[in-house]
RNA sequence: GGGCCUAUGGGGUAACGGUUAGCACAGUGGACUCUGAAUCCACUGAUCCGGGUUCAAAUCCCGGUAGGCCCA
């Protein structure tokens, strides 16, 4: 047996852990962060940086905290580190601390003044237009502002009159003195305080100047002992500033930062201002529609931490752009489900199917195990009668060899039931299908079939007395395009909206036993897919509402396309 | 026009100078089947290009090319 059957795949940032623990860093320590911005909802993308964070740590019996990064005071904050904590606590973590980059604070401004004291940052009265002018491009560079030069009395005199509320928003900055002739734009005396009069939701008034990213990111971290800051690719720019003001403060700890890639996913978007945006228009219907990719979304869909805890394992971690493919998020779900579910009927387009050689008051009940591999899961008896709904893609009139659902003057067998023989086709003025007459063959009984016959299909059914009414609904992708955001010039990502991407069955019929599932509730329709008792609209016994998670694997669909 | 990063089958990844280049997904063919599912078996398919270093390069070096990120 070796490592590789039983953990983790590795990875290049679990290999430079193990360097450093080899190397007696951080005194065998690994200590890691997730710091999101409470001002959005969690999606598949953040499950990866989520699964990478808080499971290295876990994997390395280290720890990782939770820590809303919240130096922009945003609006509805509540309502979203709310949401931000079920979806960690649903992936399964625990976090270490939980913390806000608001309570560093003090210590932040603390930590500016002795910059200022070491002369390396100065307060600079340079307009926003001004800065901007003096940046320089990416080419050229920058140029120093007047007032770099400021003696550090005057810096410190400055500074303290910013917090206490003398200056209007903009009217001063504190800037790092760095290189403003530096290649690396991020380097060119970025800001570190700026002057904002506005509430915070969690320091109040206090404060009126509020520290920027790069500052207070790398200081969060080491003031929390993090050992491995794990970002994604866009801060490898930010990366010296990151060890600039580590490298310059007295301080305990450096944290190491370790950029990876974010997770694309082929048919819908990832960022959270395109995923507002079809809130916002209503394309679809809310953050926690089952066609989001956020984690409410894809919970609400049928989704289960193990099978995105998984995917997240199969996609891997390095620093190469990706976008993965729908089918491998699928194939998790279903092998979860697969394991998990029970198997029940439930049919979405019915047809009436009348059998005219079963006798009119009789009922016989049929045992039918949950699931074909699990006894364990136990069994259920479906009612049978003369009159039954089956699926309408079940039948097909004039239908080739290939065909092996019921067809004109075919036979199929009913699972858990008997084998049925069709006999004619009731029609009304329009050539609409009313109903089907067939005879059942009644030495064919599921389990107890002394016939001998052999017909090659099997579909589902249901009792039309005792059939429960629900309400399904079959998701499809969001999008029409693999990656609607990406390579298609200047046409908007919600040029590949999928308009059919929800598909409403409001005259579905389900199984008895499934009349008081709970909300929530998982199961396979055999023959169909996996479903999930919508979290929002199903209430058990009154309203049955079922979500499609994902269809099951249909080589057949494939053959008809060809 | 500057800096940083990346490049392995269709896509996602493994490999730490020596493997017939591994894995799961997808694809193809078959076995089995009271779910056209699951399961099982088999197959197709990859080191961006060009130079070097070395007995030996996916791996190290140089140069291209392509893609990504960066002037809140």
């Amino acid at each position: 047996m070796t490592d590789s059957d039983t953990t983790v795949p590795t990875n290049f940032i679990r290999q430079i852990i193990d360097t450093d623990l080899a190397n007696g860093k951080n005194d065998g320590k690994v200590k890691t962060r997730f710091p999101p911005e409470p001002n959005g909802f969690l999606h598949i993308g953040h499950a990866k940086a989520i699964c990478v964070s808080f499971g290295i740590a876990d994997d390395y019996q280290g720890s990782c905290n939770l820590r809303f990064d919240d130096t922009n005071p945003a609006k509805e904050e509540a309502r979203y580190a709310e949401s931000i904590k079920k979806d960690v606590e649903w992936l399964g973590f625990e976090w270490d601390e939980l913390l806000h980059t608001s309570d560093y604070f003090q210590q932040l401004f603390d930590y500016a003044v002795i910059l200022i004291e070491q002369g390396n940052a100065y307060v600079d009265s340079l307009t926003a237009d001004q800065i901007r002018e003096h940046r320089g491009s990416l080419t050229e560079s920058g140029k120093n502002s007047p007032y770099r030069d400021r003696s550090v009395e005057e810096n410190l005199d400055l500074f303290q009159r910013m917090k206490s509320g003398e200056f209007a928003d903009g009217e001063y900055l504190l800037r790092a003195k760095i290189d403003m002739s530096s290649p690396n734009i991020n380097m060119r005396d970025p800001a570190v305080f700026r002057i904002r009069h506005i509430e915070h939701h969690n320091t109040g008034s206090d404060w009126c100047i509020y520290p920027m990213y790069d500052y207070a990111h790398c200081m969060s971290d080491m003031l929390e002992g993090i050992t491995h800051s794990l970002c994604s690719l866009e801060f490898e720019d930010h990366r010296p500033l990151y060890d600039w003001f580590l490298d310059n403060l007295p301080v305990p700890c450096h944290p190491q930062q370790i950029e990876f890639s974010r997770l694309n996913l082929e048919h819908t978007v990832m960022s959270k201002r395109k995923l507002n945006q079809l809130v916002i228009d209503e394309t679809v219907d809310g953050w926690d529609d089952p066609r989001m990719p956020t984690l409410s979304g894809m919970r609400r869909r049928g989704y289960t931490p193990e099978s995105v805890r998984d995917f997240i394992s199969r996609v891997g971690v390095t620093k190469k752009n990706n976008t993965v493919e729908m089918s491998l998020l699928e194939s998790c779900i279903r092998e979860d489900l697969g394991q998990r579910c029970a198997r029940v009927m439930a049919v979405i387009d019915p047809i009436k199917v009348i059998l005219t050689n079963y006798p009119e008051d009789k009922v016989e009940m049929m045992d039918a195990p949950f699931h074909p591999q699990k006894p364990e899961l136990g069994q259920r008896e479906l009612p049978f009668s003369r009159e039954i709904y089956i699926d309408s893609s079940d039948f097909k009139e004039d239908a080739n060899r290939k065909y092996f659902r019921l067809k004109s003057g075919g036979s199929v067998r009913l699972r858990y039931g008997y084998i049925i023989d069709f006999q004619q086709v009731i029609k009304d003025n329009e050539d609409n299908i009313v109903e089907l007459h067939c005879t059942y063959d009644p030495e064919t009984k599921s389990g107890q079939d002394k016939s001998g016959r052999k017909v090659k299909g099997v579909i589902h059914w249901l009792s039309a007395e005792q059939a429960k009414p629900a309400v399904v609904r079959m998701y499809d992708r969001l999008f029409t395009e693999a990656t609607p955001d990406v390579g298609h010039g200047d046409i908007p990502f919600t040029d590949f909206i999928n308009f059919d991407s929800c598909e409403i069955f409001d005259k579905a019929l389900v199984e008895p036993s499934l009349a008081d599932c709970e909300p929530g509730s998982l199961f396979q329709f055999e023959r169909q897919g996996y479903f999930a008792a919508d979290s929002v609209d199903h209430k058990p016994t009154e309203k049955l509402v079922f979500n499609r998670t994902v269809a099951l694997r249909d080589t057949w669909a494939k053959v008809q396309v060809r």
